[in-house]
DNA sequence: GCCTGTGAATAAATTCACAGCG
DNA sequence: CGCTGTGAATTTATTCACAGGC
């Protein structure tokens, strides 16, 4: 019988751990802004949303980074978790379709400030390509796999319409990317070793809905004096 | 800290399903667009991405909808995940932030299709205000109280900047509502019975680099300062 | 035969509760 | 003492494997 080593240092750390690392980084940032030298996992917990027990098993598969008694050093946790997601490296960030959200995503300001910077933006549309955004000039997606390689990107997000994702897709695994953050609301097929992250917009609001619909009775209530003004 | 929503009593469907039930319903529209009467499970899951033990286990908490030997009715499976999710219902949802981010999620094809409607665009900045996006004028945001009573506004997304965003979410739950969307990087604080999901872009991508760090022994390509760890 | 639906088994995640260190 | 770190207990989720209907 193969018995999996549990590894006590840093390997091994479950996913839903690794899911929660950016929140705890996100609320000790705001710590260490307004000058908290240290936090408790209780303080802590309650600026992340979780539950202060769940936080120090989170940790601990980091290692024994607090202080009994005391609490947890803001700064050494930041640097110690931005180190175990690996955002003390620079990422080469590669942005293709910039629609709407193509443009949100290359302004958004919590990628360049964590270890992520866009070092591309592409688009398939001759209209699109050299716009001026976040400092960046849109490129034709022709280039796509020329842009991988001289700017050593290692993540692409496909911000694509829906029908272009695949092909976007393969040719950026063939370009020797192997991880991917899908926008696009398709399910991406991939080889493995190569790994794929999704955010659908809409997934999350029909997963509200389906609470909303438990909370209310009735429905929602009824839009009485809703004159649609399109068209 | 984390409130069940009332949970139903007839039926506690796991969470874990609930989240997995809008791609289910993805796959089974493009199976529908292409004429397919019936589906079996391994299909099904293989265009959900998923494995079939997984899916038919989510599908019998909805009930006994498929037919051995044969599969599922895709129509009438459709229909039944939408009764679920509440999509049969007509959603008003109001998007508060109409930055880039506001902007591709009011063009967003996929919020319209599904029994989502979106009924205002707020935003505080008056040079904003009175633009034109997806067949709605952007409304300024003193008038949020307003749009969600006269609209039967159940659902909110906010997209405001994180400083702004408790702000909004505290007047948008005296106003009544109770189903929050949350894309602003910040911890909303709620009282119990209100639901927030929240979408964070930058998350997604920090779980990307980790596992990103652990697939390349020798980081990415432009790392600039390799602080020679003992590994 | 084929494929669903589901108990049973396994795995993963969460929470409890307290030993042990500062 | 207070607070971390962690085994143990509990809950939740996934997977197996096959009974049972078509």
């Amino acid at each position: 019988m193969i018995r999996r080593i549990p590894q006590a240092r840093e390997r091994g750390i479950p996913d839903a751990t690794v899911a929660r690392l950016p929140l705890y980084l996100r609320a000790l940032n705001g710590l260490a802004e307004r000058g908290t030298a240290t936090v408790s996992s209780e303080d802590l917990a309650l600026a992340a949303g979780v539950n202060s027990a769940k936080l120090r098993k989170d940790l601990s598969h980091l290692g024994s980074y607090g202080t009994r008694g005391v609490g947890y050093d803001v700064q050494y946790l930041i640097y110690q978790i931005s180190r175990e997601l690996g955002l003390t490296q620079d990422w080469a960030v590669a942005i293709v379709g910039v629609g709407n959200l193509g443009r949100a995503l290359a302004n958004y300001g919590g990628f360049v400030s964590r270890g992520f910077r866009v070092a591309g933006l592409l688009d398939a549309d001759p209209a699109v390509v050299g716009d001026h955004i976040a400092g960046l000039t849109v490129e034709h997606s022709d280039g796509l796999e020329a842009v991988i390689r001289k700017r050593g990107v290692s993540i692409v997000v496909i911000a694509t319409p829906a029908t272009a994702a695949q092909q976007v897709c393969d040719r950026v695994i063939a370009a020797g990317v192997t991880s991917i953050l899908n926008f696009a609301p398709v399910v991406l097929t991939v080889p493995d070793g190569v790994d794929v992250r999704k955010v659908d917009l809409s997934i999350e609001l029909q997963i509200l809905a389906f609470h909303e619909q438990r909370k209310v009775s009735g429905g929602p209530m009824m839009a009485e004096d809703w004159a649609g003004e399109a068209g």
